[in-house]
DNA sequence: TTATAATATGCAATCGATTGCACAATTTTT
DNA sequence: AAAAATTGTGCAATCGATTGCATATTATAA
């Protein structure tokens, strides 16, 4: 029943002619007259011709396909960065290849060897928080498979790189919470201090500085930023007398737990304690009050990544020079930081 | 620079051998002595071969790929179902490739015949809500492409699918509700009946019947289940006059549209108004009060669509019959529906 | 009218791994 | 010791599309 899929042979057999044309026709090549192409296009209908992209892609030694690593897809942020690349892939009939390192290091390398095994043309990357090695990548690079680092990403890769201006970020965040009257500000921060932590926690006390505001090492709390590690970090503060009048969290999840926790003991949000979190975690809208944060605008990072992609793939690969795309974050305001009413 | 890849002919050329001992050592077929299979394996790492997945796809006919498509993959449900479907996948040295229809029906059917064209070995599908027609999956089926779809399914084709008990889940949101001491319950539902939407429908009415509650026509709202939607039919509630003291919304979003609505008149949740919604995104933990909802357990999801796929390839084609993996729902019961405390 | 260019197509190798069949070498059976 | 079975490799075709080069045909220029 299920006859064997047609091939270029197939259509060049009927219409007696060879499957170069029949190849050439069907890639619009100028050499092939319209008529023998339009033959050609009518008989691939007819018998219902599937191109075999694999087949393709052996000969040209290109698969169109992308590599994406994440830490982990089902997280807001990373899962829209994903939308972004695919469809700016799409576009260029390229498809996109997902898969997750789930923060291993082990794991991260085995699915980036996976990928090059799968041959795609290039892979899309954001570091695990634990990779401290990155020969992998460089070895990636040295054999000339184009690499996009993307959010999560390191300098000591050379290669093209999409972030956000997390320092900016950082900057924001804490003079927004300043200008509102907030004096004795709180940060909840990564321990494992990778590029964008360190960068935001950067911002954070530049803002200090430039608003002279004294910096107390201990509102610092550093952990993993879980929706428990803000609970933590909170009562913490709450235990130690520490006084603090607002949080800068550098995840909406560990912001979330702070709420919680100054909630259960009826502390206002924001009339005594402003808070502020980072990712623009779709949640953030919803929490009562609603939680200011910073949009990193994903979406427009998986354009950005895909298309310096999209760039180191059609340079010449002697004189590549590795870009960097910096988005601006945006603060987004909502009530969990309006102090005063202008 | 880059010197070439190294193949198997590269191998064999060093250990003067053909390329077929040395696939086959690689592969560890048993034809070949261990004597060889060693020194195969120590030039391999030598030479640091990666073999070429696209040459014994070609070959073999299998891609060692499997292509998703989901409306959306920046939804938590969507994603999650991935990452469930990747971590099968992952286990069997398959790679997953996501692509997103937009639930546009045109999108749909050109992003499956890209999938098909890259040569996946078979596609997992959740169907798009203005999707009417299956022509295309029904030919797939019949080019004998394994298909296995999820969630949003049909009945139409003849196919593996995986599901939730959406009935269940309509059943037991709306007999919570009743047993709580809520008796005029409105419905959210979609306005396009997909199977989902339909069954979960179907369970209210029924709950509804099993304790003698009158079934009121006013009481239901048909949208297109976003949080304005929510919104919207709360307020049309409102202003209709219509009494009702709780809302079982079919989708988490709009009843965090009713959740502000409510709030904004100053309705007290759960007291004067109960409230579930369905899906247990991520967010329906952090409102306030927190969100009762049903768990779709999106990852076992994933990992039951993988394993259906993989029962399809491994199955005798002829002998194949279509699978149905039924998911059981999990009412989660938060503040939102409390009205009585035990 | 002949030389030259332009046009349209065919030939055959190629991408890299897999696999049915053949065959030599060795071991086991009778 | 001859026949049969086992073991280990090699040969060559194959998967389907692409492409450099050759060639035949027609159009244009000299």
């Amino acid at each position: 029943m299920s006859s064997k899929k047609t091939t270029i042979h197939d259509i060049a057999e009927k219409l007696n002619i060879t499957a170069s044309t029949v190849s050439r026709a069907l890639n619009n090549n100028p050499r092939i007259s319209d008529t023998t192409k339009k033959a050609v296009l009518n008989m691939a209908q007819d018998l219902n011709y599937q191109p075999n992209n694999i087949a393709a892609a052996l000969r040209k030694g290109k698969s169109q396909l992308i590599g994406v690593i994440v830490p982990t897809i089902n997280r807001s942020f990373f899962s829209s960065v994903i939308r972004g690349v695919e469809e700016v892939a799409n576009q260029l009939n390229y498809r996109v290849v997902v898969s997750q390192s789930n923060e291993d290091s082990d794991n991260e390398i085995a699915t980036l060897n996976a990928l090059v095994n799968a041959r795609v043309d290039g892979v899309l990357v954001s570091i695990g928080k634990n990779t401290k090695d990155f020969d992998h990548y460089k070895n990636l690079i040295r054999r000339g498979v184009p690499l996009v680092l993307f959010d999560r990403t390191t300098n000591e890769i050379s290669t093209s790189q999409v972030i956000i201006d997390d320092f900016l970020g950082g900057y924001m965040a804490t003079e927004h919470l300043i200008k509102q009257g907030y004096k004795k500000i709180a940060h909840f921060t990564n321990y494992n201090k990778i590029n964008i932590y360190k960068e935001r926690y950067r911002g954070y006390i530049e803002a200090l500085k430039d608003y002279n505001i004294p910096f107390y090492n201990k509102l610092i709390c550093e952990s993993n930023m879980q929706l428990e590690d803000g609970r933590m970090c909170t009562e913490q503060l709450l235990r130690s007398g520490q006084k603090f009048d607002a949080i800068f969290s550098t995840s909406d999840y560990a912001a979330m737990g702070a709420m919680q926790v100054l909630k259960e003991n009826s502390i206002k949000i924001p009339e005594e304690v402003g808070l502020v979190g980072f990712s623009n975690e779709p949640f953030t809208s919803f929490t009562d009050p609603p939680l200011t944060t910073l949009s990193q605008f994903p979406i427009e990072m998986g354009h950005a990544a895909a298309e310096l992609f999209f760039e180191i793939l059609n340079s010449k690969k002697d004189k590549l020079i590795p870009q960097k795309t910096v988005l601006q974050p945006k603060l987004i305001v909502r009530a969990s930081s309006i102090k005063q009413r202008k």
